[in-house]
DNA sequence: ACGATGACTCTTC
DNA sequence: GGAAGAGCCATCG
């Protein structure tokens, strides 16, 4: 067993993202105090597996709005998205900037 | 311990 | 907005 404290509260994070709503991984990472640890929260998202209590990792994408991920899964997530009333085309969130939320802007507030 | 890799982000062109 | 290069830290062989 790996010490998974920085994996759950991302997993923890990614969970307080409203419905329709979506962030991005360097957005966590700062409300962690990690601005450049956008690369473990894709890692976290990866062992999201590990958490004993569902993930939507789907909520999560990049700087870009893009659905960065496996090749297969992004396809799954934008459907899932889609679902919540995100509109993506080609991988990437139409209205990125407006249904974009930040997890420390509601945290701190 | 080292090198390579990765679901990233930033700056610059 | 897209492409290229550099920086970032943890995990894996």
């Amino acid at each position: 067993m790996k010490d998974e404290s920085f994996f759950e509260h991302v997993w923890e994070v990614c969970r307080q993202i409203p419905p329709g709503r979506v962030t991005s991984y360097g957005a966590i990472a700062k409300v962690l105090g990690k601005p450049n640890w956008s690369r473990m929260v894709g890692y976290a998202m990866g062992a999201c597996g590990r958490a004993t209590e569902p993930v939507p990792f789907y909520r999560v994408v990049n700087s870009s709005g893009q659905l960065t991920g496996h090749e297969g899964a992004a396809d799954r997530r934008q459907k899932f998205l889609e679902e919540e009333g995100v509109e993506i085309v080609n991988h990437k969130i139409k209205n990125f900037k407006k249904i974009f939320w930040d997890p420390g802007k509601e945290l701190e507030y």
